[in-house]
DNA sequence: CTTTAATCCCACTCTAACTATAGGGTTTAG
DNA sequence: CTAAACCCTATAGTTAGAGTGGGATTAAAG
């Protein structure tokens, strides 16, 4: 299940897709689309910006940008930045991988499994992109 | 992510689907093949019991025993039972659907997007049954 | 140079979920 | 009758998720 963080940040990346190449927006315009906590909206956009997804400008009139065009950002991008990974277990994750001490790792019928469930996922989120989410 | 439970879960009942023919099998020989607390592994087996997946003898020489074939069981079975839902989003959710207040439900795009990522996981989790696990 | 509007940063709370354990009750074979 | 097993519920500990608060820094505008 994605987190409320995750979905936020769509709702957020896709008030900024639409706002594409008008400039930055200050937190306080994106709130006002969906009622969503301010100070929590922060944080997010925050680990966005960290994340690479995400430009801002300080100051007053200042606010948040794409790095990057609407089509360049996937949907698996936006969910490893908050939600860690999207294989269903660590030692299938391509990103986040972390051995599995229980099973041998190679013979796992399970983990074989779970890979193939991890490929279907990332063949629709890694070519899904903010452009499909505005339009 | 797949979560602890449901891990020792398809443990237990590849055990289990292993020992297919020969009548139940107490806890204790389940946990002779895993490092498992045998009282957390009881709770787990209840589950199972109750979503319909096993069923099991009282009394001494008691145990469990899966209720059909292991090709009747398939991974989005277990999975729910003991993680819930397995689409992204409960609004796209077949089994554990729940009204999403914030997008209107109709022309919601990130709806869509996760609508497909749930049917590309059921493509593998209800065509895949204990017997893919065991061979 | 002061005010104001904005991001930045970090610490913190609150709650729910996950993981695991404990203990007694009930059933059944021998 | 006893031992071995499942049944059932409560509870404890830990972690993750969700959200809040306060102050520091930056930059535009008057």
């Amino acid at each position: 299940m994605l987190s409320k963080k995750a979905q936020y940040a769509f709702r957020a990346l896709t008030t900024l897709a639409k706002n594409e190449g008008n400039g930055h927006l200050p937190i306080s315009s994106i709130v006002k689309e969906y009622p969503i906590s301010t100070k929590f909206l922060e944080t997010i956009l925050l680990e966005l910006k960290i994340g690479g997804i995400l430009g801002s400008k300080r100051g007053k009139k200042g606010g948040y940008f794409l790095m990057t065009k609407p089509e360049n950002i996937n949907l698996a991008q936006v969910i490893r930045i908050l939600d860690g990974p999207i294989a269903p277990l660590k030692c299938v994750s391509l990103n986040f991988y972390e051995k599995c001490e229980d099973c041998n790792d190679i013979s796992c019928g399970l983990k074989k499994l779970m890979a193939e469930v991890r490929d279907a996922n990332l063949r629709i989120l890694e070519n899904r992109t903010l452009r499909d989410l505005i339009k």
